[in-house]
DNA sequence: CATGAATGAGACTTCATTCAT
DNA sequence: TATGAATGAAGTCTCATTCAT
């Protein structure tokens, strides 16, 4: 009976417990001996799995990004409408947040919103996620769905740009989270950004949706 | 004639010289010694009108985000259409940054985007913006131009979200930039956000917009 | 008419602050800026009177310290006895303190008993009150007064470090002050280093003192 | 055999290294460097060990104080006349001194001397040294050894006065230091103390001591 | 005399990383 | 694997002093 797999993997601990203090303390002001306390672990043992502070909080951004794309990928490859697959990523991002809280804050204000550190250090990454979906908007655009007079480019931007601003909001308390918040945000997001804010005739006044 | 005012006003010698030695290489990269160096003056000087760095920060971000604030303020007492209201802020800001574009890289990068460092301590301003604009659309809202299921917080963080993402993408040359693509963007965002994506009946598959 | 005299003698005035900041936030602690602020002069004009902030407290030390050193001198120049004589010194001291004890703290405090700093300075200065007191003592025990076991030079210290203790003791507050104690106080110095604590033969077990 | 204890217990040469910086070069002036190099340890284990420059002087002053405070405990046990006590007090800190006088000139230069710094900070445990001769004053006073009309709180800051004065004097050089010197010192501050300076009916004139 | 802006050396402390065991 | 002592570079802030007006 094999032997090599060890009662706990240090590694994920020492990644786990990253994600919390991360999320308490944040990145810069963390030290490397907190994750250690936090994990239960020796100093020297974070060094021993990972070559840097910078590499924990590098590992934790792409385990999880390399997780959406692969969302978004297969969101793009159904075939639904783009209100649909929109629908379905912002989905995927609100219930991330819902699911492991502690680890979007990380993601979110730590890298992606990082612009000038960790967020530039990943941005090819990032911009996968702007570029699929940007893709999925020229699809549509070609299909006639959506208008043709904002560039993909812009409309990927835009999405995405609501979608982090919400969380953003919950994460900072600019927002009220709650089941009902985040299942209501799934669907203001792409309600705004498909439908625009702009009351449409024969629309109702308080159209409610359909869920 | 006065004498009283000195020939060269060091303090905004120092602020000045900040805003470009940050928009270089970042705040938490600089050295206070940088910014002396930039500024033309000793180091000590730097402590004579600044209790910290971080000061130095909070101050031109403060200076910026009360003209935003005010601009934000003028727009909203004008008799136009909530539509050209979103457009006349986002030309603000857009103009801000084609006028500054370090000062504005500064003020998104340093602080509005570093969720946990300054952007936390300036939370409560940031929001100032947000409300104002989420005041402009529940007004709309009420006169039945806007739609009224999508909250007019959200809607404001949808808004400000999409000229952030912008911004940021300019910063980071995600999207190309020039007189026309500032002008483009100002457009853009307004329509991705009143007019939505979607095309509506009627509508031109690429309709042009009449400048 | 002289107009030489001019209506405050901003020298003075340096000084006299300098006495309350030095008392209130001890020489090392506080800046000269402090010394000015409270002086209600510019930064500057401290300068112009002194070449440096440990001039100030040289200063300040010097002036007290000649006025004990005259003191003494005086005292040691009457024909009383020893005892008497130690008395007067000692009176000279506590009423010294009792009439500004904001200048006493600074002298023992921040002089005195800073042996390593401006202590050392003043080293040669100090020694000669330990002097003028050992040559008071050496003569009293060349007239069979006092024992000639004890070597001048050792009572003078253990005469000047009883002193010095009770200054201190009522700076930090380890004895209660009032007009009563610094009466008692100076009695009761004497009374120890002259008469010694053992009960003598014939004296009264609770010998009261004799005004 | 037990591995467990390192070769060098590098707190310890931290101590001792800083006790020959402080004497030599005293606590303000001494840089945190001067400690490290002396020791012959890097810079930053110095901050592994303590947390501050600060706490190094502490650690010297309590470890040594605390020696002292039991010294006196112990004294004050035994069954002997209070001369006896005062004696073996005086003794045990004139030997600290002969044992090891760059770490008294420590704590007394840089903490009990140091009024309004260290002193201040450990004026507590600096007075449980007087409290407790107090009541080595008090019981005598109580067996009519001792005279009652000086207060005990007041003769243990006499007595206390006189040791540390006489300490100072060495320290500085106002008084000669050898091993003739150290004894006769101890005998002398219990005569001038207990005995008094005054030459008593009966006395011989230069009355030697019978050792 | 008077002002206060300007100078710049100096020192503490932090903490990521290495390494001997 | 696991430990935690050891390393040392780096950067902020202080403040006495100078100087131009």
């Amino acid at each position: 009976m094999a032997r090599s797999e060890p009662a706990v993997d240090k590694r994920r601990v020492i990644l786990d417990a990253a994600v919390r203090v991360f999320a308490r303390q944040g990145f810069h002001t963390c030290r490397v001996s907190d994750i250690a306390d936090e994990a239960g672990v020796a100093y020297g043992l974070v060094y021993h799995y990972f070559t840097s502070k910078d590499e924990i909080l590098d590992t934790l951004f792409l385990e999880r990004w390399d997780v959406l794309l692969h969302a978004i990928q297969e969101v793009d490859g159904q075939e639904i409408p783009v209100r649909e697959k929109l629908f379905a990523i912002a989905s995927f991002i609100v219930d991330s947040y819902r699911h492991d809280p502690e680890l979007m804050k990380v993601i979110i204000v730590e890298v992606t919103r990082a612009a000038n550190t960790f967020g530039r250090t990943h941005l090819p990454k990032i911009r996968e996620a702007y570029d699929q979906i940007a893709t999925i908007v020229e699809r549509a655009q070609r299909e006639g769905v959506l208008r043709s007079d904002v560039t993909p480019d812009f409309a990927a931007l835009a999405f995405y740009g609501a979608v982090e601003q919400v969380l953003t909001g919950w994460i900072f308390a600019l927002l009220p989270t709650g089941e009902r918040e985040y299942e209501e945000a799934k669907y203001l997001i792409v309600e705004t950004i498909c439908g625009g804010l702009e009351r449409k005739e024969g629309q109702r006044p308080a159209a409610g949706r359909a869920d």
